[in-house]
DNA sequence: TACCTTGCCTTTGTATACATAAGGTGCCCC
DNA sequence: GGGGCACCTTATGTATACAAAGGCAAGGTA
C-alpha cells in the first residue's frame, strides 16, 4: 500500500490520510491541525492543505468553523441512510435509463457483464474478488445507461464511501456462506433490471435497484446485530463511530 | 454586491469567483489560472486556490487532468437532469419522514409555513420575494424532516446550484403571470405532502414531492422553448452553456 | 515530408516566513 | 470573590521564491 507513491506529496498525503480514516485510526470528530500533519508526514502545510480540501471535497472530513478540518463521524444511521441513498440514485438510473431508451450495445454489454458473473458459479467456490470487480463494473455500467452526467456524478461521489459500495462487505470473511446464498438473488435482480430497462418499464426498474442495494442494508444490520468481534473483520465498517 | 466583503482574501475570492461563474461571465469550460486570476483579485496564488478548491466542492468547477480548475459547463440536459434529481432526493426526504414518522412539532410547523403561504394569496398581488423566502423554507424544514442528516446534506448540496434551488425562477419576471397561476398548484401540493408524511403514506409523499419538482422543469423548458430574448432576464438560466 | 527530439515556457507544486485572528489563561481591579 | 481586560499561545491566512513537470513549438534528421 505504502508502495503506491503518487507524484506529489499533496497525492500522497491525500492517500494516507484518506486510509487513516477509513481505517478508523482517525476516529470521527478528530481535528486536524495542518501543522501537526505536516510534521508527521514530512512534508509542509501547504500539500497538506490541498489533501484536506479534497478530503473535503469527498465528504471525508467536515470544515470546521473558523477555518479548520474535523474527520467526519459516521454512525450506524448514516451508514444506512448512504445505503438507501444509494438505492435511490441507482434507481433513478435504472428508471431514466428505461425512459430515455438504452442503446442497443449498452444492453448487450450489460448482459455480457451478467453472462460473466453466471459463469463464476459453474465452480465448484466463488472466486470472491472477480465477482467483486464484475459486480463494481455491473453497477458502473448501469449508472451510464441513465445517459445523465448529473446521476452519474452523485452515483460516483456516493460509493466512493466505503461501506456504500455495491461491492461493500464481499470482502468480508465472517459470513462467507451465508452471503453466497444470497449473490444468485443479486444475480436474478441484475437480470431482472437490464430486462425491464430493455421493456422501458420504469417504475420497475427502479424499485428493483432499490431492493437490490436493500441485501447492502441487511448485510450492515446483521453484522451490527451480531458480535462485535464479527464487526472486527469488515474493513468496510471500521470508520464507524465507536 | 461588492460589499459583502467577508473576512479573508480566499472567501472573498471565492464570492468574486462564484458569481462570476453563475452570472455566465466565466463561460463552462474556461480553464482557470491561478497567477492570472490571482493578478485580477490583486492577491496571491494561495488564497485563489484555497477559492478554487472550495468551488470544486460546489461542483461549480470541474479538477483537470494535470492540477488545474476549469468551469464546469452546463447544458440543457444537465439543467433538467439536476431538476429530476432534486425531485427525486426531495421525494425521499418525503418518504423517509412518512415512514420514520415526523414528529408532531415538525409537523405544525410545516403546517405554520404553509399557512404563511396562504396568507400570501389573500393580498390582491403576490409578493413574490416573501413567496420565495416561505418556499425556500418550506423546502429546507421538508429536507430536514427526513431526519437524515445524509439526505440533508446532499438536497442542501444541490439546491446551491441556481437553477435547481426550489426557488428559482420565481425571480423571473418575463413571465411572471403565467407562473402565479401555478403556485396555487405548487401550494396545494405543499399541503398535500405534509398531509401524506402525517398519514405515513411513503410513497404518496414522495411521489408528490417527486410531481412537485417538475414544476420548475416545465418552467425551464418553456423558457428555453421562448426566443432567445426571454431568457436574458433569468438570471438562474444564466450559467448555460450557449 | 514526416517524425522525433530537445529545449523553453507556462503552470502547478512546495517550502517557508510572516501576518492575523481567536481563544484561553492569568492577573488585576472593582 | 467575581468579572473583565490584556497578553500570549496556537491556529489558519497570505505572500513569495524556487522547484519541477508537462505541453508546445521549432529545428533537425531520416
Amino acid at each position: 500500500m505504502r508502495d503506491t507513491k503518487a507524484a506529489t506529496h499533496a497525492q500522497r498525503a491525500l492517500i494516507t490520510l484518506r486510509q487513516r480514516i477509513l481505517n478508523g485510526q482517525l476516529a470521527g470528530g478528530t481535528r486536524l491541525f495542518e501543522v501537526a500533519l505536516a510534521e508527521d508526514l514530512g512534508i509542509s502545510r501547504t500539500p497538506v492543505r490541498a489533501a484536506l480540501a479534497r478530503l473535503a471535497e469527498e465528504a471525508l472530513l467536515d470544515r470546521t468553523t473558523g477555518g479548520g478540518f474535523a474527520v467526519r463521524s459516521f454512525a450506524v444511521r448514516d451508514v444506512v441512510d448512504t445505503i438507501e441513498l444509494r438505492g435511490v440514485l441507482e434507481g433513478t438510473a435504472a428508471r431514466l435509463a428505461a425512459e430515455r431508451g438504452a442503446p442497443v450495445d449498452m444492453l448487450a454489454e450489460a448482459r455480457e457483464i451478467i453472462r460473466q458473473i453466471d459463469r463464476l458459479f459453474t465452480a465448484d467456490s466463488i472466486d470472491m474478488d472477480s465477482y467483486s470487480a464484475l459486480n463494481t463494473r455491473f453497477h458502473a455500467h448501469l449508472s451510464r445507461m441513465s445517459q445523465s452526467d448529473v446521476i452519474q456524478r452523485q452515483i460516483e461521489r456516493i460509493i466512493a464511501l466505503p461501506f456504500a459500495s455495491p461491492s461493500a462487505f464481499l470482502d468480508d470473511h465472517s459470513q462467507q456462506l451465508a452471503l453466497i446464498k444470497t449473490l444468485g438473488a443479486a444475480q436474478e435482480q441484475h437480470r431482472a433490471m437490464i430486462d425491464a430497462i430493455a421493456n422501458r418499464e420504469g417504475a420497475r426498474a427502479e424499485s428493483l435497484a432499490r431492493e437490490h442495494a436493500r441485501a447492502a442494508r441487511r448485510n450492515v444490520e446483521s453484522l451490527l446485530d451480531a458480535e462485535a468481534n464479527l464487526r472486527e473483520g469488515v474493513p468496510s465498517l471500521a470508520i464507524l463511530a465507536s
